[in-house]
DNA sequence: ACCTGAACACCGTTCAAGT
DNA sequence: ACCTGAACACCGTTCAAGT
């Protein structure tokens, strides 16, 4: 059953895995369909079988990327206790995908505002909204989060956690973890005296 | 003194500005040198007198961006007369770019992130984060924002800012100045009950 | 100082043909 | 169904040479 003499069977992955490696290693300007196809060991026209042009990879890899984001955001929201350790938890999890994957971040967010974006990317987004949304609608319910529209708040939570993670792709990890708990404590309390 | 028979003059401006166009007309996939060298009528070659390659013409172009985005948040910060007012002015200042800019927004942060990133497009980001935090700094002076670490409270408000203009880079309009004083309420009263 | 023209080694995409 | 090989029209970059 191994050695496959001319069938593959695995490039579609094999070719996206390649993607994401070259991605993070040598930035998006090196990526192309020709080198994954030589180090997949097929000929150059092959990728075509699995993805119509080169952008249709882009797209498949931040889709992947969304999934897989949300997945642990999801994840960390479902094993801690109360909302402040659920935004503390989320947040890590948000800043350490950005830390280990910023070119992918990147590209998630730049394929998501092409004029040709598939509706799948958009879709994504909606589901991580969503895993946020979540978490703000439990700690409404348990008394821990201030009334009000859970859609507002929980975007505006998004934002900042989206933004913090943008903002912080580039600074080393202990500095994070310092400064990570002080930005949830200001979105906790707010910006207005108490 | 017009019709320059060979030396162009102007064709650093011209290759950027023709740079910006394709970007958001056709997306960072469509930018070619080449292209345009032959848009600004001059040979192939040219361009590499004004850009070393073309990762520095990106670069350059992201440091403009960056340049005019935190020109137009200084504008908005110093014609607002309250902290609430200068907030709402700077995220329809940043929501306004990133709906007008969104190719160009997205390559601002790529070109920032890259392992090879010149030191002027960090240096620009931290002038970014500085004028927001000479808005906080004088929200705490007018006593309009709560006692704490400044440095902390500007950044939660520029990751929320930056956030909220990236995951509505392709909202309409009407429904982003729906949203955006609600966002703001939530960054100014907190999440936790008062 | 600034630009040209040719050359080189790459691309992405398409399409007949092979297994 | 899946892949190959050749072909086409592009790239980015370099470098002698021109003005």
């Amino acid at each position: 059953m191994t050695g496959r003499p001319y069938h593959h069977g695995d490039l579609r992955a094999v070719l996206l895995a390649g993607a994401e490696r070259t991605l993070a290693e040598r930035g998006p300007g090196a990526l192309s369909l020709r080198e994954l196809a030589r180090e997949a060991g097929v000929s150059h026209a092959a990728p075509s079988r699995h993805f119509r042009d080169k952008t249709a990879l882009l797209d498949a890899l931040a889709l992947s990327g969304f999934e897989r984001l949300t997945e642990r955001l999801d994840a960390a929201a479902s094993e801690s206790g109360d909302t402040r350790g659920g935004l503390l938890a989320m947040g890590r999890v948000y800043v350490a995908f950005a830390l280990g994957n910023a070119a992918l971040l990147d590209l998630m967010y730049a394929r998501k505002h092409a004029p040709d974006s598939p509706g799948e990317l958009t879709a994504a987004v909606g589901r991580l909204l969503e895993t946020v949304l979540g978490m703000i609608a439990e700690g409404q319910r348990a008394g821990e989060v201030a009334a009000g529209d859970p859609e507002s708040i929980a975007f505006t939570v998004a934002s900042t956690l989206h933004g913090f993670a943008v903002l912080n792709s580039t600074t080393p990890p202990e500095e994070i973890d310092r400064s990570l708990p002080h930005i949830i404590d200001v979105l906790a309390t707010g910006l207005v005296p108490r």
